[in-house]
DNA sequence: CGCACGGTTGACGATATTCAAAGGCTGTGG
DNA sequence: CCACAGCCTTTGAATATCGTCAACCGTGCG
């Protein structure tokens, strides 16, 4: 991990502005946030956060992947969330994290100091209110996992976090545009998110490239050739999908 | 569905006083509140919110038990969530909910109409502050039941979803004191929150009846014979599980 | 060049599902 | 009070999906 006083870019030329804790922000609000902030950087496969850790600064995801999971006694491995760009890392009032956050990629992070990112959440609502509102979207989406979790089939979890993977990638999440698409994470980490084994996540990706689904250039890029087909092998609705 | 206008009780006498989105209200705070409030009163069965209902009040759970539930369109079900005394039900800023809302047992609701209740979080930071801690308790809770729905066995589900009704009961949250315990869902009712068939949690819990670590005394009342032995059945943590 | 890591592929097996039938409660009506 | 209907639950047998174990491949890096 590698502290970047320097590269402290400024809030107004934020890729992720819009979207982050700070999004709804003017700005008198982003000086005081301009003021405690530091990036951060970590290389691919570094631990950002051990669970059980004092949780000294909360943080942005600027740039990058990261991994948010539980590890059970004997080892087996869950994966509770997926942190990409805009995503927020940590909550107020609690004093450490019960979840491991690794870089899966290589990850920058705008980090707040807690102390006085919890004395602003009181006097800023206009951050205390995003927050709210990430925290409840967050929610919502580990519902959605928890049906992927326990009611799909290997194959429905492929392609629904395949399209997962297309839907963010083009909403300006990666720096990448489009075609290729990249998937971040190794065959082993993305069965630890799926609740599956890495050797069924493989039969199943190259299920789907055979049956001209997806194309592969190598093990981590990727082509989505018959986006209805994804879609109707993710078992979420019955029709097209047109309604987004 | 019933509306009691007339049993309106004190909050200062609620059960759930010190634990729901009131509880760090003061008197008069409290009196803000019980101005919009409301008591609704539904039968086992009933359904409360359907999945893309307008969401005209937000609540909380003052006795018996509501499940949150997501259907697939061919069918199958995923529980979301289950909410005994002192839970929230609803968001603010959304206007429709995301799931069906049923009434597992008669269920007494203390309602507050959305609108003035918006407007109730900005000008009393005690209800948004103890909002955000329930938001961020339950995202705690639905990222543990992922480890539980990608991770475990049927038998380490079912010890994990008794234990968790024992210890919930225990804690004031249904009116009986400790023995009998009672299971608050049918059989098929579990098989959806755990991602099972209704046969397979049969089973289970008769294999735990069986070794003598339950007792039944009919379907749904029951005894913990040995806590030890179920406790080192959820797969949760080697030790005995000293440290709750 | 060769090692290491991640990925693929195959054979086999175990766990949980599916399908099927029968066994109890519970509540209702005769 | 008993009988019956309906629902929930139990139990069994067969099946399927996914996991386990193991060998092999390919790519990138030292």
């Amino acid at each position: 991990m590698s502290i970047d006083l320097l590269t402290r870019p400024k809030c107004s030329e934020c890729p992720i502005r819009h979207r982050a804790v700070c999004s709804r922000c003017d700005e008198d609000e982003l000086l005081q946030l301009e003021v405690i902030k530091s990036y951060k950087s970590f290389a691919a496969g570094d631990q950002i956060m051990w669970r059980g850790d004092e949780l000294t600064y909360v943080a942005s995801v600027v740039k990058g992947v990261a991994t948010l999971s539980k590890t059970m006694e004997d080892g087996r491995v869950q994966m509770v969330g997926l942190l990409l760009p805009s995503d927020f890392i940590g909550r107020p009032d609690r004093r450490t994290i019960d979840f491991d956050v690794v870089a899966a990629t290589d990850v920058t992070l705008c980090c707040f100091a807690r102390k006085p990112f919890d004395k602003l959440l009181d006097t800023v609502p206009h951050v205390s209110q995003r927050l709210m509102e990430i925290a409840l979207d967050e929610l919502d989406a580990a519902r959605d996992w928890m049906v992927l979790l326990g009611r799909k089939t290997a194959r429905e979890k492929i392609a629904t976090f395949v399209e997962m993977m297309v839907r963010r990638q083009h909403v300006g999440g990666l720096g990448l545009d489009k075609h290729p698409l990249v998937l971040p994470l190794t065959r082993d980490e993305i069965s630890n998110y799926l609740g599956l084994t890495l050797e069924t996540v493989s039969r199943q990706l190259n299920a789907l490239k055979k049956e001209g689904v997806l194309r592969f250039n190598d093990r981590r890029r990727f082509e989505v050739i018959d986006m209805q087909a994804l879609h109707a092998a993710t078992g979420d609705d019955a029709d097209g999908g047109v309604l987004s």
